[in-house]
RNA sequence: GCGGGCGUGGCGGAACGGUAGACGCGGCAGACUCAAAAUCUGCUAUCGCAAGGUGUGUCGGUUCGAGUCCGACCGCCCGCACCA
């Protein structure tokens, strides 16, 4: 590289070597003395809000944290540049049971660990160099937050948004807590991984469930959202139309003459054969008198909850004697089971049982010898007995032999809406839309969590404290030697007064979830140390936030609850109407990923090692000892499987610049990308190239004049415009490969000083989202004015991204076959005749008849013969 | 089981339906060195001396033209999962 620029016959500077670890911090002093990240409301100004997934301050960063928060500094940077207002907080999800945990392991407070963690890992964010507006930062943990937080809760209270319930809820023995659905994973705590267990406790509910089907209809306006996200959340909201009915019961305790169930496949009624109850139905309760129902309902509860044990779990039924009449006809009944595959809270808890069309009963009738009667049959189909459920697709016609309603061959779908028809007509059920999703549950039997803001009187009930009364501040005074909440067992905090009474009364002991934290935070950034919520003002103009960066792991409960926390918000009167969905655009990042490296221990046990300590050679990997190490192919850095990379490691190695470069190069940014030694390195001397090649250019004499000026020209404005497009389009890894190029380019140019000095600065200008550092110090060494952070981003010049002549590749019969050069702007009829006269082509045709021409404009010849 | 995604050199990956493999890593060769490192230059899908042929998981289809669109299959990944 670098032939063709002359040799320092020199008038100018040169330039000293390149040191991240002189210029970086010197940058990002005087980026802080300049106070240019500072959000300012600007009304001159479009804004720009850019937000990343804020972090859980367990201490110290990693590599993801880089690739994620750089991501974010390249796009707010480069809005910056464009004359954007920006705004790019950062903050700390501090709540949550490892501060508890650490507590409880090596003594200590909660809130110091937490504290301490967050000064650490801010230690070891500030070097990297990001454009974030400090000043903005919050923490959850911190009563500024959390009792803003509970000025909301009690809002939410009166607007009928909280409710409390008797609930079986999903308990985790480890952690001694609640778990909300969406926090059990295969039947496991999500951060205990222990095995939950059910249990009837008196919990703090949102009603996320009155939203359902908006929350599930606004998806479709999430045009920038990522399509997989937005399918997950209809998955998980998962909406069903059916038909809810009363069957009248015989033999039924006092109270429950009818018994409602729910179905999807109304049409099938007449292949009724049983009824179920979950065990957790009031029926079943009411019949526990029987101790053979007792038992029973005992035995489904221990069931486990785990995947393994599910898919396996055998569908077991207790028949109770109660009999229901069926609707069609009073004269049929059918018994009534307690069923353990019945779910209590989906529907009405209890169902009817069609084992011709549904595979779970099927199972079950055929266990229980009860009878399997088809009510439709595939088209020209005989009525014979089933060996297993026939359940065809609902858009399919079929045969009914045991229909009620609509014709004789009808699709599922005409015959279920036939039949919810006949029973709206008839009286007896009605049209009913089920969904999923459940409300969300939000008690947590746990410290280190934001109190919820209520109090228990014997005379008044459950009632909110008052609002000048918040924050209800974590007491400090606590000690974690024994498991559960010391909350409760705290001698002075949960003994209170009454705010209506002033009776003496208990605090609410149980803290929210932490998702309720990071439900809120986009919004409190727009006004972060305001004594309410948010800041009308504020809201309005920072809200919504434009780009939203984070893990895919978010996709479900953070995102979905963060949608709903902007409607109770707004409902509320916390935040404008327009950021009801506060996310605009969504963008989900891949992880960073390492090789593993293995060795295994005397007694056969794996023995992992840091990537340090490997020295990789033409005979594979090996330790310093020479054990040969086994190579495990890339995965999620882990510390466990020690395959992590520190990133302060790296900057301390290489600077900021080299992390930040590398994580966005190569890899396209939502996918998964490999941290690599060689391919650090590679970049750290990538940007001592640019840095030689600034240097060489300024020791040029400042009135040389050299050749290729035009072409370098067009070269810079090509890369403007591709950088710009890569960078805009999330393609960084794109937008770092045009940048490569547009380096060879200048390198190889041997035009102009003045050419050659505004091309750096250009490129200067162009890296410096992605490389701030090294970008100001290219520009000021090259005269450029001002902060390069703070220069506006260059246009490109569209009459310069075109060629006068273009190289059209000619096709014979689809395949290449030749090329010729033209005048950009050549008419098809003149670009046919040069190419029918090319040589090659001409030789290639050996004389045979031209069936066909296409000439696509400035793209491609093809010749078919 | 249901829903979704992805298969391109040794590797990470480029490619509005229009020259497949940009850019980077790695590798090879050369220059500079007594030598090495660093740096620079060139080459690097594959078969073939060449002309040329073959190539984007497999098989078909649409098209003047397919990595890209359609259908079937194979493989991998992710999410949900007894939701009536």
């Amino acid at each position: 590289m670098g032939g063709v620029i002359p040799a320092p016959l020199h008038k100018g500077p040169k330039m000293s070597r390149y040191e991240p670890s002189v210029i970086e911090p010197k940058w990002q002093q005087a980026w802080d003395d300049a106070q240019v990240f500072e959000a300012k409301r600007d009304p001159l100004k479009p804004k720009y809000y850019v937000l990343e997934m804020f972090p859980y301050p367990s201490g110290r960063i990693h590599m993801g944290h880089v690739r994620n928060y750089t991501m974010g500094d390249v796009v707010a940077r480069t809005k910056a540049a464009q004359g954007y207002s920006v705004l790019h907080p950062m903050g700390w999800d501090a709540f949550g049971m490892p501060a508890e945990n650490a507590a409880m392991e090596r003594g200590g407070h909660p809130r110091d660990w937490t504290e301490g963690n967050i000064t650490e890992m801010k230690a070891q964010m500030k070097p990297l160099g990001l454009s974030i507006d400090w000043s903005r930062e919050i923490a959850t943990c911190r009563p500024e937050y959390y009792g803003q937080q509970q000025a909301m809760f009690i809002d939410m209270m009166e607007q009928g948004l909280v409710y409390r319930k008797n609930a079986v809820v999903n308990w985790d023995p480890v952690d001694m807590t609640v778990l909300a659905n969406e926090q059990v994973i295969d039947g496991r705590g999500w951060r205990s991984n222990a095995l939950v267990e059910r249990r009837e406790l008196t919990q703090w509910f949102f009603k996320i469930s009155d939203y359902s089907g908006e929350l599930l209809e606004a998806l479709d306006g999430l045009t920038h959202w990522p399509e997989k996200v937005r399918l997950m959340q209809a998955n998980w909201i998962g909406k069903s139309q059916g038909l809810q009915f009363a069957f009248d019961t015989v033999g039924a305790p006092a109270g429950f003459d009818r018994l409602e169930v729910y179905t999807t496949r109304p049409d099938t009624l007449m292949g009724a054969s049983f009824a179920a109850i979950s065990p957790d139905h009031p029926l079943a309760k009411a019949l526990e008198s029987d101790p053979k129902i007792a038992e029973f309902v005992a035995r489904c509860r221990k069931g486990g909850t785990s995947a393994e044990e599910i898919e396996t779990a055998e569908k077991i039924g207790f028949d109770t004697g109660v009999r229901v009449k069926h609707p069609l006809n009073p004269d049929w009944e059918l018994p009534v089971w307690i069923a353990n595959f019945i779910l209590m809270d989906y529907g009405t808890g209890a169902i009817f049982g069609c084992p011709a069309h549904d595979a779970r009963d099927f199972e079950f009738a055929t266990k229980y010898r009860l009878d399997i009667k088809s009510v439709f049959v595939a088209e020209g189909a005989e009525d014979a007995p089933l060996t297993e459920a026939f359940v065809p697709m609902k858009s399919e016609p079929v045969h009914y032999v045991r229909g009620f309603s609509g014709a004789a061959l009808q699709t599922g779908e005409a015959a279920v809406a036939a039949a919810i028809a006949h029973a709206e007509a008839h009286g007896y059920g009605k049209g009913v839309t089920n969904y999923r999703l459940r409300d969300w549950g939000i008690s947590r039997q746990r410290y280190w969590g934001c109190p919820i803001p209520v109090i228990h009187c014997e005379t008044c009930g459950v009632v909110a404290e008052k609002k000048e009364n918040l924050p209800v501040e974590l007491p400090y005074d606590v000690t974690f030697d024994i498991p559960g909440n010391p909350l409760d067992r705290h001698p002075t905090w949960r003994n209170c007064t009454c705010p209506n009474c002033n009776a003496p009364a208990r605090r609410e002991t149980d803290t929210m979830d932490t998702f309720v934290d990071s439900s809120w935070y986009y919004a409190r950034f727009t006004a972060p140390h305001a004594k309410t919520p948010t800041v009308a003002e504020d809201a309005d103009y920072w809200m919504n936030v434009d780009q939203y960066i984070g893990g895919i792991e978010h996709a479900i409960l953070h995102l979905l609850y963060s949608r709903f926390f902007a409607r109770a918000m707004f409902k509320t009167g916390h935040l404008p109407a327009k950021a009801i969905e506060p996310f605009n655009a969504l963008f989900t990042q891949g992880m960073v990923t390492h090789e593993i490296y293995k060795t295994t221990d005397a007694n056969g046990r794996p023995v992992y090692h840091l990537p340090e300590d490997i020295i990789r050679s033409d005979a594979g990997a090996t330790l310093a000892d020479g054990t040969l190490v086994e190579v495990i192919p890339s995965a999620k850095m882990s510390k466990s499987k020690k395959n992590v990379v520190d990133p302060m490691n790296i900057i301390s190695a290489f600077g900021a610049d080299t992390a930040r470069w590398f994580v966005m190069s190569d890899s396209p940014p939502e996918r998964d990308v490999e941290w690599t030694a060689s391919g650090a390195e590679a970049t750290f001397k990538h940007l001592s190239r640019v840095w030689a090649l600034c240097s060489r250019i300024g020791e040029m004499p400042a009135d040389h004049k050299g050749e290729g000026d035009e072409e370098l020209l067009r070269a810079t404005h090509r890369a403007i415009a591709e950088v710009t497009a890569g960078i805009e389009g999330f393609a960084f890894n794109k937008a770092i490969a045009k940048l490569y190029e547009f380096t060879n380019a200048i390198a190889r140019s041997s035009a102009s000083t003045s050419v050659l000095k505004e091309a750096i600065r250009t490129l200067a200008k162009l890296m410096s989202p992605m490389t701030p550092h090294i970008a100001e110090s290219i520009w000021s060494f090259q005269g450029g004015a001002g902060l390069c952070t703070q220069a506006p981003w260059p246009k490109a010049d569209p009459a310069l991204l075109v060629d006068d002549t273009v190289t059209l590749p000619i096709q014979i019969n689809g395949k290449r076959r030749a090329e010729i050069s033209v005048p950009k702007d050549m008419s098809a009829a003149d670009v046919e005749k040069i190419a029918l006269a090319n040589e090659d082509v001409v030789r290639f045709l050996a004389g045979q008849p031209v069936k066909k021409l296409i000439v696509v404009p400035g793209r491609i010849v093809n010749v078919v013969v």
